[in-house]
Formats: C-alpha cells, structure tokens, sequence
DNA sequence: TGTTATTTGACCATCCCTGACCTTTATTAT
DNA sequence: ATAATAAAGGTCAGGGATGGTCAAATAACA
C-alpha cells in the first residue's frame, strides 16, 4: 500500500475521471475524516499533485458551506505548433521576431486578441530598456515565460 | 445548493435580470422573510456582491416606504477601479504589489484568468534581470503598458 | 547517513449569519 | 404646526464554520 499522499491523490483522480460535471467538489475535513488524517494532509496533496503544470486547477472557499473543486484543466488543441516551439528555444529576439510569433498564435487561434494585444504591449515596453542586448534577451524570456503561462 | 448568501444573489440577480424598468425595487424585511434570515443579511449580501466593482449600484430609503433599489451599472466594463489607476502612478513595483494588482483585476472580473497567468507570468519573468533598481522599473512599466493595452 | 517526502498541529484568514442598537422618514395625535 | 410614534433601513461586533500556512517531527529513500 502507498502512503496517505498517494491514496488521496488516485481517490481524488479516480471521483474527478467519473463526475460527470468535469470538476470535484469536495470539504476538506471530510476528505480529511475518510482519510484519518489532519486537515492540512489535503492542501499537501493537491500542492503536490494537483498543480497547474499537472494539469490541474484547484478553487475554495471558507467558511460556511466552504469547499476545495478540483478541475482538469482542458489541454485540448493546447499544442503550439512545433515551429513556434523552437523559435523559442532562441535566446534572444528583435522586437520584430516577437511580433511575429504572436501574431501568428493569433491567427493560429491559439490566443485571443486581448491576449494578443497584452503580449506585444509586454514586448513594445521592453524597447524602453537602455541595453540592446538586454532587451533582446528580456524579449526571449518575456516569450518563453508568457507562453509557457498559458500553455502548460 | 449553496448557503444563503449565494441563493440571495442568485435571487437578486435574476429578478433583476427579468426586470423590464432596468433596476429592481424591494423591501429588506419582505426579502429577509422570503429567505428566512435577519434583515441585516440582506445588506451583506448587497455588501459583498452588489458593489460599484461589480457593476451594481444600490439607493435605499429608510422610514415609511422605505426601500431597496438595485441597478446594474453600464460601465461597459472598462472602468478600471480608482484605486488601481492611482497606483499605477507610482513609477515602481515589487514583485508583490504587481502580484497584488493582478489579482485584484482578476477578482474584479477586469481580466481573466488566462490573461492574469499572461501578466503574472511576464512580472514574474522580469525577476531575472539583475539590478534590482531595474527590476522595479521594469515592473512598472510593464503593468502600465499592459493595463493600458487592454483598457484603452 | 544525508536528503527528500510526508505528516502533524498550532495558529491564521475568511466567509457567513445573527442580534442588539442606531438613524431616517412617514404618519398620527394633540 | 409640533411632538410622539411607527416603520422602515443601517452599522457593527461577535461567533461559528471552513479552508490556509508554516515549521517541526517523522518516515522513506538513495
């Protein structure tokens, strides 16, 4: 048998695969109770295993009627296309570099236009720094990190 | 079914909604008799989910014919909280206060949940730039560039 | 044996709901 | 008119019900 952290986390895998509703609506203590164990066990789970990069997204509340949902996050048609995926493994980008790797995410409908338009204004405010070679590198890591944020 | 608060919303909302005058007009006793509840929780509910933020505003009379009056204020949306605006005066950001705006244009619907990873992720990227000065620098240019490309 | 992962418990933050007391407005009595 | 009374709505502090955090203890592992 696996330890207390393994059992919640295919318990809690196993309810969310069969609700038909998408996502798990659960109260911590109860989790808690079934799992004798202390309360705070449940925030270790889902801080270990049901992280965003997992694919997974967690809401609460406190309170009265209070409660912990579970959701998979959908990565349907999340894939970027593999060209955009190794431009990115380029440090460095021109501005231009980078508005053309947005725009086409957008008409790739990969992104939205407010999505869009958030991106290249990141990227256009860049241009403010005093360094060329910071600026280029910054638009990299700009990129990379903005497009990891909404893809994985 | 959710605690009384949400169903009070839930309430509000709809009957509101169907209101051909644009605004809804009720009494805070007959209200609390319906949902059997101290009249006092009616002016929580109204408190936490009928605020200017939202989009709602809220006149009341007291005494003989008093009453409540809610309606839903057409901001288009793009009324960016006060507040908020003022603090993007400031020319510099911790890591933090950047966070902090974010979230609360999240909370206050102004953005979504993609476009809060988007902005969170290019203020937490700045982090990797060395001189501290800049970093701050950075951050706040790049909350008022990207705030101003969705807002204006 | 040293490192990493798990588990626990004490303390914290938030949300909801109630009740006592206060203020304002309309109505009634004088 | 004026004063008293009734009929609204407003405020605020408190308590119960949750979930959150963090550091220390323990267990598992390499």
């Amino acid at each position: 048998m696996g330890n207390l952290a393994d059992n919640m986390e295919y318990y809690l895998k196993k309810l969310l695969a069969l609700s038909a509703s998408g996502f798990l609506e659960i109260k911590r203590k109860e989790l808690a109770g079934k799992f004798n164990c202390v309360p705070s066990q449940v925030n270790y789970v889902l801080a270990t295993r049901f992280t965003l990069e997992q694919g997974y997204m967690v809401e609460s509340r406190r309170g009265g009627k209070g409660y912990l949902r579970i959701r998979k996050v959908d990565t349907d048609g999340w894939e970027l296309p593999g060209g955009i995926l190794q431009e990115l493994q380029q440090g460095s980008f021109s501005a231009g570099q980078a508005m053309g790797i947005i725009e086409r995410l957008l008409t790739g409908k990969y992104i939205s236009m407010r999505e869009s338009r958030l991106m290249e204004a990141a990227i256009k405010c860049i241009s403010t720094v005093e360094s060329e070679q910071l600026q280029s590198e910054l638009r990299g890591s700009l990129l990379r990190c903005m497009i990891q944020a909404l893809f994985y």
